[in-house]
DNA sequence: CGACGCTGAGACAACGTTGACTCGACGGGA
DNA sequence: TCCCGTCGAGTCAACGTTGTCTCAGCGTCG
């Protein structure tokens, strides 16, 4: 397991300015320019100045030189979402890392696990760093503790949910649409009876996926029965127990329709535990890796998660290049991806259904 | 579209502790104490200061502190990874994050593309942040650009994959000896034709994986065939491409060891495209999310995500902490997870074969 | 009763950098 | 030839905070 010698007998300290000023016999100030490359430095001392920096391993200061500056920008901005390891999350970070990127923006990135209290610690703690701008998925329900913040210049920008007591740019998945769009397909299949497992119902997507899932039973005039309704957390233990309870109700369901990604795995495992997969109609809220090679391979509203984010990042940088517009809300659209399991047709009533 | 008023007409800027302490009629350095929680401070001076600060929204500047403090630590971290949106990374930077959070660090993330200049630019953008250390997954094979940046007190760790040209803290999977078990794994199905579908050889841990898939051949006295070995990129294009020929071959592999998920994950793609997935034996190197539920499911050598990042971050924090002890290289375990594909035994040789 | 220690708060400088200003040298036009 | 504008480099202070020192007030003890 050992390797090699102590890492640094002495870890002297950072070289600044001040030392590499006094190597290149110049005055901080000309290192300063050299450094922001202000064009009215003799070559020469830029070259003497380079030689210096380069000699002495000189990296500029950022947090000194953001403190000192007039915007006070770090040229850092701050990403909240659930979980950066879920891959809805990670494509989101990803994609605003991304564009981020290409204005030199370094992104600091905090998981919530859909915690409220963790929300409002990260977000100060990214505050207090004087991050340039916010994107935040929110875990709470009263982002009115930010009110003040944004009146202090942080720019917010909120994505996949919108923010509570607070006004404040936001970009969304059409979700009741997307909801309704997946409802209807089931329908169109011959389905009657279909289930809702999704997310807690507290949460703002769940509740629009929800609602667009009664508004396409009662345009369809199917009638709602709560029996088949399930607001389970996002995990994937709750979804499989609560399939599994829906399908041994006396009257089951013959399709589903799981709102949230995490929750359509669950339901993907339980349907197959039972044999059930090429039987029960399914359509999921979310597209997740490999949900085309399962078998069948699973039908699913997608989210365009890299137009969200990219929408979000861009409405971030527009701010913070000072556009004082009024807020707007962003809606992105969804696509059905049929894949086989959301096209899997109604069947005859099931034997138990007719007992 | 549109939605609200002005998001803010005056953004006045953030409040000082010069305003808090204007407000509280104390001085600055009281504000200071109190924000420090440092207990000589009367009880009432510390209601009032608590007080103005509420009353303005003050939240320190952890930058100007940080610069002002004698350690000078940032309470950041920065963390290079392959791609964040990849499962892989984003749970061993999930991982590193609660580590991290336990501590009261951020961890400024950031995305490699394996691309080496984009890994200098990075990590020289995260050392002008003064980030206090530095969890990295590398993408160059010369790190020597750290040296300057080591002897000037950054701690660095390397995950997955060793630094070069640099002693460091690195913590690894037993990348050799997961390769080892996975062939003789297939081995033991009877496999005689083993083929190796992997990642570029330049990268360490895939020259590991592959050395180990060597190996096992040698000690099972299995000649060694340049023709059924691919170095493909770690794309799932250029994996399916590569198991297309491969199958495709007068005399094909009975068997796949694919070295990395994503070259797993095309493999798997492939091998359903031509039917194959019941016929061929398939084992991968790193887990990924639904490989369990596939059928057949995919055997893969699990690496200990949780481990690798944690241990990583751990140690960081133990630099950080003072620790001055020589470098050290950890090598973490991993795990054959049987889930069918692997164990498919091998056939009389195929019609094809035999042509 | 006076010197002394202690406690709690303020004054001041400094962290590394940059904005605003200054100053010397040089060149061109009157 | 002289003055003024220009250009390039330097001086100084300040960003928001904290380490160090100072100092006033008070209680205590010989």
């Amino acid at each position: 397991m050992t390797q090699g010698e102590p890492p640094s007998p002495s870890p002297r300290s950072r070289p600044t300015m001040r030392e590499v000023a006094a190597l290149a016999g110049v005055a901080i100030k000309t290192v300063s320019r050299v450094v922001n490359e202000v064009p009215t430095v003799d070559p020469a001392i830029v070259a003497r100045v380079r030689e210096a920096a380069d000699k002495l391993g000189y990296r500029p200061n950022l947090t000194a030189s953001s403190l000192r500056r007039g915007d006070g920008r770090t040229a850092t901005i701050g990403m909240l979402v659930e979980d950066s390891a879920n891959p809805f999350s990670a494509a989101l970070s990803r994609t605003v890392e991304n564009v981020a990127r290409e204005r030199g923006v370094l992104v600091l990135v905090g998981s919530l696990d859909e915690d409220p209290a963790r929300e409002r610690e990260l977000a100060r703690a990214l505050i207090d760093r004087r991050v340039d701008g916010l994107v935040i998925v929110p875990a709470g329900r009263d982002h009115s503790y930010l009110i003040s913040e944004q009146r202090s210049g942080t720019c917010l920008v909120f994505v996949d949910r919108e923010p509570s007591l607070l006004d404040a740019d936001t970009v969304l998945s059409d979700n009741r649409q997307g909801a309704v769009t997946a409802v209807n397909h089931l329908l169109k299949a011959g389905h009657r009876r279909i289930a809702y497992l999704g997310d807690r119902a507290t949460i703002s997507t769940a509740a629009q996926r929800f609602d667009g899932y009664r508004h396409a039973l009662e345009v369809g005039h199917i009638e709602y029965d709560d029996e088949i309704v399930r607001h389970t957390g996002a995990s994937e233990e709750s979804a499989i127990t609560a399939t599994e309870r829906l399908l041994a109700l006396p009257n089951p369901p013959t399709a589903l329709f799981t709102s949230q990604n995490v929750v359509t795995i669950g339901a993907v495992r339980a349907l197959r535990a039972l044999g059930l997969q090429d039987t029960v109609a399914h359509v999921g809220f979310d597209d997740f890796p490999l949900a085309d090679i399962l078998s069948p391979g699973i039908s699913v509203i997608a989210q365009d998660v890299e137009q969200l984010g990219r929408t979000a990042a861009e409405m971030l940088f527009r701010r913070l290049d000072g556009d004082r517009s009024p807020t707007r809300a962003v809606t992105i659209p969804t696509r059905l991806i049929e894949r086989g399991s959301g096209e899997i047709t109604a069947l005859a009533p099931s034997p138990r259904a007719s007992i």
